[in-house]
DNA sequence: ACTTGGCACTCAGGCGGGACGAGTGCCAGA
DNA sequence: TCTGGCACTCGTCCCGCCTGAGTGCCAAGT
């Protein structure tokens, strides 16, 4: 019993059932790839295939589905990744340009990866703690209320308001901007903590709650909103996704709704290049064990940030993949630029 | 032939169909409502309601629903609005309280305004166009890239890279930033063209083509984010839209997902308390036809932004417009404190 | 001039049964 | 080890039937 050709069968089931969403008989498969064998030695390939658990039958007269662990075989077998086409590429090229700032990076990136996967798209911002301070701003909104601004080197901009404990004027925001800068521009958002720490002490006595509550307040916003910020799109293509609706697509919906799950959708970080692939079953929240996740990392040598997009579990594995990574690149390179 | 009762017809009809989702029949309604007639009498009335167009039979044998037109008549004329629970109220305080800056305060009222309305949500960013400029940014990234923070009295951040022409050296940066505050700082954002208008002159001569460029970004960047950024929630919610699934919601999610359009449904401005209600074909977008959409204004007494809910023309009216009008209270009061 | 009970009519939806066909498992033979 | 044949299963489609909800109309009552 020949080991390649049942994992042959294999492929073919997965490649068939993702083309049409019918379950794929012994027929329909040897007619559709040249497998030069009978429909009866395919039978029992398949028997073989269900004994260990990687297809399944949804019915005694139906023909065969993968099971998650199927796909998983697939995808770390026998996925040769599609290279885009060329009016894939174009498209990809044009839709990108022209970005202003990173909002408009990151939003139109959501757009075009759900575009071309045909699914929906998650992008995470280019993450805090891995880049560097370029400018702090501090801005008075009243007497006792403090605005907070930090610029970093991706071109992201954070902003928090600070309640002061004490009434600040124009002088002391004007030091606190100097010194802020002098000790913090150029650290590592994650290093902050360290840069600020002995700053208070370069103050005035009464005007030490001040700084210190700044301070704090900075340092906060680093860990706090960190990595928390992420963009969706192409939740319209959950439509496409299969039979009985609100039953797969509500759970699915309210998943999307949930920053939290989303960051943990995203996963850890992996080098760039290292597309992730997580299916069914595999990615730990309930209610997705009907779709799939394919992420990567963007953004230059030390993966600023992620993005991928969710789909089915029954997804054109190749081409996602392929198209996840090229939208990666192209995106890590645009980023590169600015 | 009493008018009056015609309208109660009405009424009891459209109740009927928001709670039950089921066509409504005249024996049904005169046993849940005390119109003290019999069935006979309702269903001549319900004949001369038909003939007005108000209601319709999705099929012979079949109880009646209301039309748009029939929705509309109900909403100007019959609905009075419902008065929250305090239950609501509690969770609509309890939600908004300790939002630490406008982004956080704009995302918890999107998610509060779907929770409690059980629909889709959308909020618009409080414009930039009514609101004053407290201080402008000028930091360098590159020496021929600038990027350019603004920051608004209402909280709101704006950013936008600038191309340079010739490199830019730190002590331009800080004249360019001393004088653009100068000028600008207190105006209106739409007022903002004419007061860097003189601006490139009071620079020498070589620095001029930089001066420029960042000035007409910075009254670009007005001009065109201007209103555009609006936040969305809840379409988890359009799961329990109704029966014929993927043809009804896909469309309105592929709207959801254009900004314009997202835009375009939120309306012009009209005075704050004012709810405006477009109900089916009323919201000229194709494919929204089968949606109602709620929306208002908040913030202050000049409606700084807006927001509202998207949901199904058969959607509970008095309920909604007191919801969205509640939170928009809420939000107001938030904004003008911080 | 309304209102009401009665009555005939329509029609969507549910139920059951039969035919169809796709697909399987197994077995005997090459 | 592969193959053709065969009996079997079972989901799906289609048809006809029935039921019940709901209507429109009419003639009689107030």
């Amino acid at each position: 019993m020949s080991d390649d050709r049942r994992l042959a069968v294999l492929r073919a089931i997965v490649e068939d059932y993702v083309a049409t969403q019918e379950p794929v008989g012994s027929r329909a498969l040897v007619e559709r790839h040249r497998l030069g064998v009978s429909p009866a030695t395919i039978r029992n390939d398949m028997a073989a295939l269900e004994e260990e658990g990687l297809i399944t039958q949804p019915h005694t007269s139906a023909g065969r589905i993968p099971t998650d662990k199927g796909y998983r075989l697939f995808v770390d077998r026998l996925a040769a990744i599609k290279p885009l086409t060329p009016a894939e590429r174009r498209a990809i090229q044009t839709f990108l340009e022209g970005a202003v700032d990173l909002d408009d990076i990151v939003s139109r990136t959501v757009r075009l990866l759900a575009q071309v996967t045909r699914q929906v798209a998650v992008v995470q911002y280019p993450s805090l703690s891995r880049s560097t301070l370029r400018h702090v701003e501090v801005v008075g909104l009243s007497p006792s209320r403090i605005l907070l601004v930090v610029i970093t080197n991706t071109g992201r901009v954070e902003q928090r308001a600070v309640d002061c404990p004490v009434p600040v004027d124009d002088a002391l925001l004007g030091e606190l901007r100097a010194r802020l800068n002098a000790v913090a521009v150029g650290r590592r958002l994650t290093d902050i903590a360290d840069a600020v720490d002995g700053l208070t002490d370069a103050f005035a006595a009464p005007d030490r709650p001040v700084v210190s509550a700044v301070a704090a307040s900075l340092v906060e916003s680093m860990v706090e909103d960190g990595e928390e910020r992420v963009l969706l799109g192409g939740t319209a293509n959950l439509t496409r996704f299969g039979q009985d609706f609100p039953a797969t697509v509500q759970p699915v919906l309210e998943a999307l709704e949930e920053q939290v799950v989303l960051m943990r959708l995203l996963g850890e970080a992996t080098g760039p290049d290292q597309v992730s692939v997580r299916i069914g079953h595999e990615n730990s929240f309930e209610g997705l064990s009907g779709t799939s996740v394919v992420t990567t990392g963007y953004g230059g040598e030390e993966a600023v940030a992620r993005l991928g997009v969710v789909g089915p579990t029954r997804m054109d594995y190749p081409g996602t993949i392929g198209a996840v990574r090229a939208v990666a690149r192209y995106v890590g390179r645009i980023l590169g630029e600015s």
